[in-house]
DNA sequence: TTGTAGGCGTTATCAA
DNA sequence: TTGATAACGCCTACAA
């Protein structure tokens, strides 16, 4: 059985008010007394017991972290963020896998209504009406992360999908391709998808270059899908000179296809990713790639959401991370 | 303010004692009260209050999962077995990341202390003593993933590790290898390091063939070390037509090291993984591999700690899962 | 079969 | 500055 704030007081020959208060308000505590009381804590080994705080507060210390699947690695990095704040600040994430599913969301979300949770941190989804109308529902802090909402009004922590697009195709034109083909994300999804697409085409038209429709293809963001994409590009267009792919496991998928189909990357075709995971620097030539912050967008979401709890009326201010141009190895010189 | 079981109560036209029952020991309440009191239930969407009970019955329904880290592919993987299961029984799984780190294992310990959690699962790392002393200090039921203990005599669910690096040895053999080298993880590490070489090792034995040490190199499982680790070995042995790589990454960063040194990948020299992650399909030449069934330990741990969860007497019996070898396209047939 | 009451461990209010 | 006490919501002896 653990020590109780009961047994502290005993021992320390005090009220279990003045342990409490040692614990919550050291400085209203007659500094012997405090001193007393302490050391009778660090003897016993007393630690609060969260139920009971828990009963009286219901703050509970947990944050749940809505995410589509830690199977991912870009969820798994973003997670990662989020936890080592949690974990720095006493509390506990709940991890909510959602593989994109609302159902499944749903029942995550009721099972919070009982639960309880403190705040919750919404990743990379798009924030569709169903999933506004749970989070107001459940009536506690929400910061997106990797996405963000026009309705709703909550804080988001992301990148400049729509600049970092630009700043993909820039690069490709500065490495001299005119023939440049994208594969992109959904156009329905306002986040990773039609941001980048138009900040890419954006970019070529201000060079005189323009984004037909046969040089674009859809993927879903996964290896499977860049892979296809990349067929069909290839198929419609085989006069490209580079591709840019809006997630870096589709940007492995093209070359993939490339390489095996016996192209060679990036002397005949030149490949640009987006992300920046592990995975580009591991596949063979190493993927150049836009990196995002992912770790960090976590981190500063976390931290973001844990201010928000510590001072409810202090409103939060959004923030745009900065994105990076990786140089690697798919990306060649034209001309 | 969610509803609680007083306002059950009254609305019910009942004491509260009859609601609990009716929550749980249905049978001991008379079917008209039970039935008026479920209505009531329903229509306030009444759910007890979890830090109440847990006050009470000091059952969290939280389980904890002590992983290195939740960023690498496979770890997020079977952490994705445990959490599937564990939502299932509605309970809610911390997620602990080591990063190796004693130390840091040591503060989540102190963490748990508390009886804050219900039980445990110990994924992949070798069981020290100050593991297991620190378990043993928590009471509560533990599981290892992935990895296993004499001592302790906890439960365990593994694949057998030996034999599959025999095996891994005699699919190289098949194909008409005989110069054979082998990345392994670190010797001391009595899981996936000192079995699978062993098991290799015997293998080749009992073929006539020896592992000579300069064929043999030592990875941390990581990509990094298994480039370094391939130019080490192709240092020492180039006349090496294939290499057994104790994790996926490893095989990865072999394989990388040899293309971009302009070794074809498996004309020259065959290189074959374990572990039969994403990444193994999503490289060029896609990995052939033996494959762990990573998501299922995780799943199945999870269930085998919630067995002993309902019935603490009930002892578990360890798993040993099957491993599978997966043909890809690194593995060349030799003659 | 049902209800009353005590206790789980904590914190905040109030009085001293 | 300190201590007694009343919640917080639930569960289960025990009594009726």
């Amino acid at each position: 059985m653990n020590p109780t704030i009961h047994d502290v007081a005993k021992k320390a020959m005090v009220s279990i008010s003045t342990v409490s208060r040692v614990v919550n308000h050291p400085q209203s505590v007659a500094p012997e007394k405090r001193e007393k009381v302490l050391r009778v804590i660090r003897e016993l080994g007393y630690e609060p017991n969260p139920f009971a705080s828990g009963l009286r507060d219901r703050r509970t210390r947990t944050i749940a972290a809505i995410i589509p699947d830690i199977t991912n690695p870009f969820y798994a990095e973003l997670f990662r963020g989020i936890e080592d704040v949690a974990r720095a600040q006493k509390n506990n994430v709940m991890i909510c896998n959602t593989d994109q599913d609302e159902s499944r969301f749903l029942e995550y979300m009721s099972y919070f209504q009982k639960k309880r949770i403190d705040g919750l941190i919404f990743v990379s989804s798009p924030v569709t009406e169903t999933y506004r109308e749970a989070f107001e529902d459940l009536r506690v802090p929400v910061v997106l992360a990797a996405t963000d909402s026009e309705a709703g009004g909550w804080p988001s922590v992301t990148v400049d999908n729509y600049r970092a697009g630009y700043d993909a195709a820039m690069f490709l034109i500065k490495n001299g391709h005119e023939a440049i083909g994208m594969i992109s994300g959904p156009l329905e999804d306002p986040i990773a998808g039609s941001p980048r697409y138009e900040g890419f085409q954006a970019a070529l038209l201000e060079a005189g270059l323009t984004l037909t429709q046969d040089r674009v293809a859809l993927g879903a963001y996964d290896f499977d899908s860049g892979y296809e994409a990349m067929r069909s590009l290839f198929g419609r267009s085989p006069d490209l000179t580079a591709v840019f792919a809006a997630s870096d496991a589709m940007a492995v998928g093209a070359s993939a296809f490339l390489l095996r189909r016996g192209i060679d990357v990036p002397r005949q075709v030149s490949v640009l990713g987006f992300d920046n995971l592990q995975l580009a620097r591991m596949v063979t030539p190493a993927l150049t790639t836009v990196a995002q912050p992912v770790y960090r967008m976590g981190h500063e979401a976390a931290a973001m959401l844990f201010r928000t709890l510590d001072h409810p009326l202090m409103p939060q201010e959004s923030l745009v991370l900065p994105h990076e141009l990786i140089v690697r190895d798919t990306v060649g010189k034209r001309n």
